[in-house]
DNA sequence: ACCTCACACTACCTATTGTAATGTTCACAA
DNA sequence: TTGTGAACATTACAATAGGTAGTGTGAGGT
């Protein structure tokens, strides 16, 4: 399985995956390899929780393919599969190739317009960008 | 109700609605306001469908707004609330919009390789746009 | 031998989408 | 006037995704 849908209407992790998956993601995210117990503590710090809702969600996150599980001994430890910067970097390209094939020349008018709107420098960076790209050929 | 999540495994309409509501909404999108009846003939030159089948789902169409009914004596007729060019401008905007709200930086490093890929040209008019903005300040 | 704890298995709930049977209403024809 | 059919409304069931949690199982320590 993998991630196959970007919730407009969400955000952060919120946008890949469901409440308590994003809660869980965030939380292996940000610490290291751990066990079911130590994810339902941290989440539980919060609200309560149940341990095998817990475990439930963290095998189908290793059902699709984001969490990794290792046994050790009687327990299974769980991490992620990339780093958060790999996951946000896959999910960012593939995105934007999806866009770019569905909406061409729609997106470049927008761009920037968006890149205006969210930081004025990202422009520049653009701009450098297709200038060393140029130089190239 | 709105779109709320945009597909990256599928293709076309089928990023925002579902298979069967895509092709509804390409029907509606490239013909005249339409009675129910009408849709289901034209779906059933592929397939038989129920006419109940295509009337549910065009009415939850209608429900997230993406559709218009309108009574015209005893049937009703349906077109969409917006023409297909103008949803998939209020679509890209809005997902461009996201990912940049989102991603940042990462969008930017992508954009060029995938405008590369999609189509060179488009590097061009997005080069233009950038100096046109100039030009204003 | 037994108890506990971690895990597996199973099931139920809500929402979304596809499917379709059943119920209702009303114009028009016989 | 009655009845028949067309169009719509209502209701419901299946599948999938995600959240929740009960019950079953097995292995280690006591």
């Amino acid at each position: 399985m993998k991630i196959h849908s970007f919730k407009t209407n969400e955000s952060g992790l919120n946008r890949f995956f469901g409440p308590l998956e994003a809660k869980i993601m965030h939380i292996l995210w940000n610490g290291p390899e751990m066990a079911i117990k130590d994810v339902q503590a941290r989440l539980a710090k919060e609200q309560a929780i149940n341990f095998n809702t817990v475990m439930t969600v963290m095998n189908r996150l290793v059902d699709k393919g984001v969490l990794r599980k290792r046994a050790q001994g009687r327990v299974s430890l769980f991490q992620p599969t990339q780093s958060l910067e790999q996951f946000l970097e896959t999910q960012s390209k593939e995105l934007t190739n999806d866009l770019l094939e569905e909406f061409g020349p729609l997106v470049v008018n927008h761009m920037l317009d968006a890149l205006e709107e969210a930081d004025p420098a990202l422009i520049e960076q653009l701009e450098q960008k297709i200038q060393a790209l140029k130089k190239e050929r």
